[in-house]
DNA sequence: TATTGTTATACTCTATAACTATA
DNA sequence: TATAGTTATAGAGTATAACAATA
């Protein structure tokens, strides 16, 4: 049989099955809010900002700008966020948050903090932080947040 | 505006947004070779087997036996894997790899190595053993490999 | 022509639940 | 009845590409 190096040892193949067990616990948490993991990702991104292109959130959350709209749209349906036309421009607009999105936010915040502290509790505060800088390393500097997205 | 914990101090967050990043590479290395990142998962599950049950494989890759079936059909269609009768029980069967499957592991396992090299490569040999080390932990004391299936 | 968004289409991944065959 | 698998259905997530409107 061919030498082939343990699956175990690709860190790639360990983050997906980590991520996926926590996104999918998360799911279930956010879903009893009404809203979807994406969605949460989108109403987070916008929160504390005012007001965002649909090109510049898709970079901003790395993805297409196909996807932003068809996950905009779901969330402009939900009342959670807002359009508003862009007085230089008209082909552009801003999203931002409804009212009733920014009340959500937290409720949101406070089931990801939740979830983070079932899952990660295995591990000591120290551990954590070590885990946290690890990722923000990853994240800072590999061009993950200006990634080709269209 | 209320206080709202910084979304990127969610450790969940950020192992889904580096997941993300790093397993939409490898699906486009691997989709030149004919197959998808679920696909590959299994194949290497089977990979160094005697063969295996559908259930005992779901409970192995964390999936239900419905999603384990989809994706051995697809995979029995690509001649990757072989399924063959239980002696003792007629209504189950296993799962081994075909030997064209068995070929393909180790293909499969070294674009995992270059998908791996290019993304971690911006940590050190000994940062990137540490982060190895805590999802490892992460896995091990939390119930992740048996996960309810079902 | 170039840019901003939307829409149409398609596919993967996955779950839930109903169903079939065997035990 | 209980168990092993399959199938049907559904929905999230995402991409690609064609399209419309505006610049």
């Amino acid at each position: 049989m061919p030498a082939v190096s343990d699956l175990t040892s690709h860190i790639g193949y360990l983050l997906r099955m980590v991520s996926n067990a926590v996104s999918q616990e998360f799911a279930r948490k956010v879903a009893d809010e009404g809203v979807t993991v994406a969605e949460w990702a989108m109403l987070r991104s916008l929160y504390g900002g005012d007001g965002i292109a649909p090109s510049a959130l898709a970079g901003k959350m790395g993805m297409t700008k196909g996807a932003i709209s068809k996950l905009a749209e779901r969330l402009l349906d939900k009342g959670l966020i807002e359009r508003t036309g862009n007085p230089g421009d008209m082909r552009g607009h801003s999203l931002s948050l409804s009212p009733m999105g920014a009340k959500k936010v937290p409720v949101l915040a406070g089931l990801a903090d939740e979830n983070d502290a079932t899952f990660f509790s295995v591990l000591s505060g120290e551990e954590q932080d070590r885990l946290r800088g690890l990722l923000h390393m990853l994240i800072d500097k590999s061009g993950l947040s200006t990634m080709p997205v269209d």
